[in-house]
DNA sequence: GGTGAAACTTCTAATAA
DNA sequence: TTATTAGAAGTTTCACC
């Protein structure tokens, strides 16, 4: 993970993959007004580098049956079982993320789940966990998710 | 939104395609044992009914400068604002999603920053929108990212 | 619905600058 | 480092199952 110095084209080629990571090199090629090779080389080494880590599919998780989303702050009866518990939390599929937290939890998750009925279920299983004491869940009445785009730009027009 | 109905086939497509959106549809249709034709028109499919809502880099903050991950709970003065609210939080790039809650906070966003200091800024930002009393924040000390696939899997298996 | 092949587009690596 | 190039590979359409 050698410290690597992104340059303006780089910012470029990450602003259009960004938000479509199947736009053919040579349409971004195009737009910088460079050659389709070097948006490969340039593409190539970022990812070499480390710095774009893979790509996705945002999906629809509502149109999946899953409208459910909540955030679950777990209390532990030690903090030095925050490791094992955080294991097994994310062992739980329908968590998609957890977090070590300072404040009053400990371990704090975000949960994706068909219903209250099922996120019922999914809450239990963290109860069920050994080591957890006791869990408090936020339920989100509605999520907007901010354009990454957005932050890449914060993050580049400073650097 | 018409309701629309994924079968195995669909299932194995968007299972290769969410660890990597630039796998090549001949190697799709090379596992899946049906034609390069086949997957392109399933895929279209899927994108025209929304199922798959786009595709994204996964980027490396930490590497990019930004390593300090935060929620924070949001008080309001008068539940009326949280539209309001809402979209002031949402034009700052610093925060990544936000939420409507129910529960102790009315809004609950998370936000990424490049350290303390600058996590102050993003903070004090929230606390400066009109009709926000008060804001509460959790700092995560390590995160951990489920994979969208055991999600994916847990859906698909029961559908 | 799906296929297979054709036509077209894109990728990639080697070479040259 | 970047550009060019050419062969390999991938995409997309379409006539036909």
């Amino acid at each position: 993970m050698a410290k690597f110095k992104l340059d303006e084209i780089d910012h470029q080629i990450l602003d259009m993959l960004i938000d479509n990571t199947r736009v053919p090199f040579t349409d971004i090629a195009k737009k910088l007004v460079i050659s389709a090779g070097t948006v490969h080389v340039r593409v190539k080494k970022m990812e070499d580098a480390g710095i774009i880590k893979g790509s996705s599919l945002t999906l629809d998780y509502k149109q999946l049956g899953y409208s459910f989303i909540a955030y679950v702050g777990v209390f532990l009866q030690k903090t030095s079982q925050t490791k094992f518990v955080l294991e097994r939390i994310n062992e739980i599929p329908y968590v998609t993320v957890a977090h070590i937290t300072t404040g009053k939890f400990n371990v704090f998750c975000k949960i994706r789940a068909k219903n209250t009925e099922h996120a019922k279920d999914v809450i239990f299983m963290i109860d069920d966990i050994e080591g957890v004491y006791r869990t408090e869940t936020m339920i989100s009445l509605e999520e907007s998710l901010n354009d990454k785009k957005r932050l890449m730009h914060s993050i580049f027009n400073e650097m």
